[in-house]
Formats: structure tokens, C-alpha cells, sequence
RNA sequence: GUGGGUGUAGCUCAGCUGGUUAGAGUACCAGAUUGUGGCUCUGGGGGUCGUGGGUUCAAGUCCCAUCAUCCACCCCA
């Protein structure tokens, strides 16, 4: 048996109807907010994501999809969506028409990780961007657009954490303001953290080690380094989000894990499906195109897992929208009704009622018991005592009832009953 | 990459301290006076017990390895 691999997932029959509720609000979503598609190539050349995502993130340093093409490129499977819709952008000018530009992106992600609860190597995200407005209504615009997503799905008792990550500039200043609080401390940290030091501090402030907690407690955060410039950015986010009444939680010790946010960055947790509890996230990228060959340019945008949201709807127990059922089924007692059938089903599927028959040549009984499962609305029955009448019968499955129809006028007939 | 749990029919699981042709429920298929679903009853197909070694007269059951899966660390969606 070749099994799929792991932590990938087929996604089959009921479910995908599922996916396609939640990509169909998201839909509607964008066109409200007046973002436009875009679909870029699931791989890239890794440079891409060496210099977008940035080449001291875990997903760069330990979970890319990479390997040599053919003709000896280095290609690698996107990790993540907005490094390539970045690249779309410049690739095709983009920069030269309306502005700002107001993206969105559907599609399936892949990162070299260990699966669990809410974690999958390959994993779908929905996503939006805006590129080239430092408005921080914007970056409100994107959060509140976040929001009425989950609040559409029905998803409730989330958590939404904003904080400001600053600039290079007050990073730099941040960075030492933590070198010199946690160096005291250096042996009471985790080794990891021990690490960190040097490389990326940020980082220590949201280990989940009980130690770095306790030492980090009094630690200087992001919020208390911040320059005049990130401040009253920082400030007039969070306006906007009170001017539309959407509840925020800042917290200064969220870092996220990507290296190219500036700014803003927020996420949105589902506590209860698991340790990975993020169901989005995103921030700002004011940095971000210039670092993979553009003009200066600021940009901000979010991704949602799909995956993860579908988790909480099950933890939430919401009603997803099933598939509708079948419209009509044809049954027949006889090669003659069966080519009836075949050619009947034909005309109503034309005239946009659905419908199927037997193939496996069952019984009678059978194909009612068939239809039954289906859940079809209404069942046709060809057999030779009502053809050599010119009639079928009609059965409606909902109330049992049976009635006998003019083979001539039927479709016109079903299409009455079923009031299409 | 690290740690722990689990791997028996399509699915959910039994299988006591190792002992004859491996079970149930559900799903699927068929039948219950030869043309009618849902309920009920009867029957049927379907498993090299994840895989490979080992211990033993004997292994689904014990040991080792390996793979897969789940959960957690890490990180993130």
C-alpha cells in the first residue's frame, strides 16, 4: 500500500464541502473589502525565502521544502504566502497602477515540521495584503477584516493579541536594553534562550520555559523602545480598532517568528484546539520589499490557517452547511426503463436539477433503498407495467406519496414539484 | 530535531496472566412469497492482527528494531 505522506491529508466526500463554506465567505469577504485574487506558484527560487521570511527563522533555517531542479535552481516549496505575492508584485509591476494594491491568496503551504494537533506539512492559508500605504487604517482595515471572518463563521471566544514590534531602529536599541537585562541572568535561562541572547533576544521574551518567564517578567519590551514614528503608529491602530468597537489585547512580549515585521503585528487564538492554538496572524512588512529588491515600500497583511479554523468550528460544534442532496433518482426494473433513464437524466440535468440512476443493475428494491441514502427529494420509476401505459411513477421521498406522470411532460413536471 | 501514547475488518473497538479455523458493533452487498426507501430480522463478502527480526512446543498477546499515527516540546497558520 503507498499511503500519503506524512502530515499531509486527503480531504474527501463531506469535507470537502466544509473547505469550500469557509473559502466562500472568505470570498464574499474580499470583495466587500475590495481585495482582488491573486495566485502565484506553489515553489519559488529559495532566495526568495532566504531573503523574505529571513534566513534566521526556523522555517528557513530547519522546515523548507527545498531541492535542485533539473537544471541545477534551487527551488523550494513556499513555506509561506507573502514573500510570493510580494515577488508577484514586483514581477508585474504592480506598482505602476492603482495604489495602494489590496491582495488576497488561497493555497496550500508546506513546511517541514513534526505534525500534531493543528500542525500539517502541507496546510492551506488564506490570506490578504495590502502593499504600498503606511495608513496604519490599514492595518486596522486588515484586522477588522480578520475578525468579521471569524464572526461569520460563527466562531466565537477568541483572543486577539496586537503589539508593536517597532522598526529597525528601535529593535537595535531593544536589543541591547535586553543583552543587558538577561546577561545577569545567563545561567538561570534555558539553553535555548542562552542562545538567543546574541542572536535574537525578541525571542526570549515569549519562551514558555517557567525559568525565562520568571526572569523575563520585568524585562523591557517591544512597547518600551518604541521611536516616535512606531509609537504614534502604534497609537492610531489602536484608534481605529476602538472606533469600530473590536477588542484588543496588547501584549509586548508577542514576537513573532518571522523575521520581516515591522510595526504592527497581531494574532488571533482558539485556545481550546490545542497547543497550536494560532488560527491567524500577520503584521506589518515595511521593510519587506525593498529586502528582496524593490523600491522602499510598506505593506501589511495576514494569513489563517484553514485547518485550524475548521478544528475550532468543531470545538465551537457550529453547523457547517452541508452538500445539498440529490434532486431526483431513476429507478427501473428493466434494461428498456434503464435506457429510459440514461436518456431521460440527460434532459432534467440540462435543465438544472440533479440527478442519477443505477449502475450496477440492482433490484428494484434496491435502488429505492439506494435512493433513500442519497437523500433525494424525489424518485422516478420506469418500470415496463407504467411505460407500456406511457406514464412513470413518481414517488416523493419526503412524504412517501406516489403519483403517476406522462412520460412526455415528466422533466417539465419534476422541475414543478421540486420548485426550481 | 527531542520526548510520551497508540497501531487487530472501510470506520469505532473487544481479544483475560501467550494455547486450536481472530470477534462485536457499524458501514457495504443480498434476501424476508419473484415491482417500492427509512424500522426490524436473516445471511454474505471483507483482516498476511503496521512491517521485519527474536524468545517459545506455541505469539494478535512477550522482547528488539523499523515505519506510521496521535499528543507535547520547539515553532507557527
Amino acid at each position: 500500500m503507498i499511503t500519503k505522506p506524512r502530515g499531509t491529508a486527503d480531504i474527501i466526500l463531506g469535507d470537502v464541502f466544509k473547505w469550500r463554506h469557509i473559502e466562500g465567505i472568505f470570498r464574499q469577504l474580499c470583495q466587500e473589502y475590495n481585495y482582488h485574487e491573486v495566485r502565484t506558484p506553489i515553489f519559488e527560487y529559495t532566495e526568495l525565502f532566504e531573503r523574505g521570511v529571513g534566513d534566521t527563522t526556523d522555517i528557513v533555517e530547519k522546515e523548507m521544502y527545498t531541492f535542485l531542479d533539473r537544471g541545477g535552481r534551487s527551488i523550494t516549496l513556499r513555506p509561506e504566502g507573502t514573500a510570493s505575492v510580494v515577488r508577484a508584485y514586483l514581477d508585474n509591476k504592480l506598482s505602476s497602477g492603482l495604489q495602494p494594491v489590496k491582495l488576497w491568496y488561497y493555497g496550500p503551504m508546506f513546511r517541514y515540521d513534526r505534525p500534531q494537533a493543528g500542525r500539517f506539512r502541507q496546510f492551506h492559508q488564506l490570506g490578504a495584503e495590502v502593499i504600498g500605504s503606511e495608513d496604519p487604517a490599514t492595518d486596522a482595515e486588515l484586522i477588522a477584516m480578520l475578525m468579521s471572518f471569524y464572526a461569520r463563521l460563527g466562531l466565537s471566544n477568541l483572543r486577539l493579541d496586537i503589539n508593536s514590534v517597532g522598526c529597525p531602529i528601535c529593535r537595535a536599541e531593544l536589543k541591547i536594553k535586553l543583552q543587558d537585562f538577561f546577561r545577569p541572568h545567563m545561567d538561570r535561562l534555558c539553553h535555548h534562550c542562552q542562545g538567543r541572547i546574541d542572536r535574537n533576544p525578541l525571542r526570549i521574551l515569549d519562551c514558555k520555559v517557567e525559568a525565562c518567564k520568571t526572569i523575563g517578567k520585568d524585562a523591557p519590551t517591544t512597547l518600551d523602545c518604541l521611536c516616535r514614528d512606531c509609537e504614534d503608529h502604534f497609537i492610531k491602530v489602536k484608534d481605529h480598532l476602538n472606533q469600530i468597537n473590536i477588542p484588543y489585547n496588547i501584549n509586548g512580549r508577542m514576537v513573532r517568528g518571522l523575521d520581516y515585521y515591522t510595526k504592527t503585528a497581531f494574532e488571533i487564538a482558539a485556545p481550546e484546539i490545542g497547543a497550536q492554538s494560532a488560527i491567524g496572524g500577520g503584521g506589518r512588512y515595511d521593510g519587506l520589499v525593498e529586502s528582496i529588491g524593490g523600491n522602499s515600500t510598506p505593506g501589511v497583511g495576514y494569513a489563517l490557517g484553514v485547518e485550524r479554523i475548521l478544528l475550532a468550528m468543531e470545538n465551537q460544534k457550529i453547523a457547517i452547511p452541508e452538500e445539498p442532496a440529490l434532486d431526483v433518482f431513476i429507478a427501473s426494473a428493466d434494461e428498456q426503463g434503464s435506457s429510459m433513464a440514461f436518456s431521460l437524466l440527460e434532459t432534467i440535468r440540462n435543465k438544472g436539477i440533479s440527478g442519477d440512476k443505477d449502475y450496477l443493475g440492482r433490484s428494484l428494491k434496491s435502488q429505492m433503498k439506494h435512493a433513500g441514502k442519497t437523500g433525494c427529494s424525489l424518485v422516478v420509476i420506469l418500470g415496463g407495467q407504467e411505460l407500456s401505459r406511457g406514464v412513470a411513477a413518481v414517488k416523493d421521498m419526503r412524504d412517501g406519496r406516489q403519483i403517476e406522470l406522462s412520460v412526455d411532460k415528466i422533466s417539465e413536471e419534476i422541475i414543478k414539484i421540486l420548485g426550481k
